[in-house]
DNA sequence: TCTGATTGATTGCATTTCGCTATTGAAATT
DNA sequence: AATTTCAATAGCGAAATGCAATCAATCAGA
């Protein structure tokens, strides 16, 4: 049952039959019938296909949500029990978004120290990607905003508030002002990330309240990148300020403060809910609170 | 994995191989190495057993909760996709306490009404046996004290509120008096339900509060018993008033309402809470909910 | 309209798992 | 010490699982 299930949400994921087995490490006749005996045992057809995938049908749209349901229970059940055996071990996958990749580093370090045993593996994603993964439980948690998305029915624990600073070259005018206002970028070479990220819509949404058009003439997925042009010299951009801080470290870029129309925005983690929690998740709850507090 | 720990819940709840291997319709064998390989695919004893059942294992107390919750949701689940071809249809089982009989009676009635193709159990219980039915999904809803007992993650929908009459004979003195209090029935030869029940256990206290020690010279587990002994002649009963109207219709008994004292006990649905619920839990809450404003 | 590519279903076969009967072995009971 | 109770084990046939190979339907491009 279970592990039909598994398929099910594979293939409802992939929407492909063959990508799908090849997700799970079977092959494709194996998930066929996979998915005709789990219709078959349910008296239900789950997903529409005459020689091509094409959809899931009402009650598959159904079924995917108690397939993600007993298959995460399961998880975290095994989960459990394993780690009444062998301690606080295993992987964690965690989804994080750009802007708040120190915090997660910050997070497993702390984690680490606690939890020796347990390994991470760390993605950047935008934060509706975050959601979909934790939907499809490709990542066990994700480090994202708190505020905003609509979150379903997932358990958060926040951890520090975004305020958000400029980044120029420290050659540049506006790096001797002590602080500046949305309103002092406008007509500057502005560098952000790209649209898909909640972070970029913020800071539009503070540009707009301002009255300001930014002119982002480089748009990039990661803030690493961001930083490089800053440092380039023609171009500046905005940062919550830890990640700005981080990575301006030993390079000439000054950090300049900008107030007015901010909107605070919370970070923090964010995991599926369930009742009770995996302990790996419970002890990166833990964590989280540890960070919050600090 | 599901049928394995449904093997493990029979187990656990009969404390014994071999009639848990009955209930569940398989040899003892079988039984034995589902056991076995459940414990071996999650790497953990479940059971402390030497040739004979020995308890859980702190782990396999752990197991339990979470085995009850997959098979659950796994039934919640088929049961679904079962409803969304046949309509609500297929078997409700019911436990109720006895008191709250003819209301069981009212709500399969006007729910046989809206769904004819459900068909009911109705097992009368007392309470806290009611609470080990629920968990051990051996009923899917019960009809009990919602203000008492204390409810784990139950789902719950008052119905009425139990109010405390004095039956007795047509000819006893006291049918003549427009009400007692608890006080007057000091002295009378009472007949009440077996102390197991809450309801006995709120007349008790009921009692108490009045400073009087109650003379229960006959003791069952059903109301009916009581209502027989009182059209006898020589004794008198305590019931809720619906229940005491049901029984004395026909009958040379009187109702009397008993004043003072009374702490007032609201009987509802209790199931055992899942989300989302299922189709036919829900049509039945919406029924309770029906009773309730009726 | 034809042709090759894609995609999911089907078939046949080997392997594994499952559940039964019969039996054993160890405690508990007498 | 003999008997009973209870769970584990062995052996066997039936059912299931999963794979490679193949088929049938559809789609895209010429």
């Amino acid at each position: 049952m279970i592990n039909k299930l598994e398929m099910f949400i594979a293939v409802a994921k992939e929407g492909h039959f063959g990508r799908a087995a090849e997700s799970l490490g079977v092959t494709q006749p194996t998930l066929s019938t996979g998915i005709k005996q789990l219709e078959e045992s349910l008296g239900v057809q789950l997903i529409f296909r005459g020689s091509r995938y094409g959809g899931l049908t009402p009650e598959g749209a159904r079924a995917l949500v108690w397939a993600r349901r007993l298959v995460g229970d399961a998880r975290a059940f095994r989960e459990e029990m394993r780690v009444s055996r062998h301690g606080l071990s295993g992987h964690l996958r965690l989804a994080v978004i750009p802007t708040a990749l120190t915090w997660a580093a910050k997070l497993s370090a702390r984690f680490a120290e606690a939890h020796p045993k347990v390994r991470f593996t760390i993605l950047s994603r935008n934060s509706s990607d975050i959601l979909k993964m934790l939907e499809n439980l490709e990542v066990d948690a994700g480090l994202s905003y708190l505020d905003n998305e609509p979150l379903g029915r997932m358990t958060t624990a926040p951890i520090y508030t975004e305020r958000y600073t400029l980044v120029c070259h420290a050659d540049n005018p506006l790096a001797l002002q002590s602080q500046v206002t949305w309103a002092d970028l406008a007509g500057e070479r502005l560098c952000l990330l790209t649209p898909d990220m909640q972070n970029r819509r913020i800071i539009n949404q503070c540009f707009m309240e301002a009255d300001v058009t930014p002119d982002a003439l480089v748009e990039a997925n990661s803030t690493l990148v961001l930083a490089a042009h800053v440092e380039q010299g023609g171009w500046v951009t905005i940062l919550p300020s830890d990640m700005a801080r981080f990575l301006s470290v030993g390079k000439r870029l000054a950090i300049v403060p900008i107030i007015g129309a901010h909107v605070e925005h919370i970070v923090g983690l964010v995991a599926p809910f369930r009742e009770p929690h995996t302990p790996v998740l419970d002890a990166l709850l833990t964590q989280a609170a540890g960070l919050n507090r600090a």
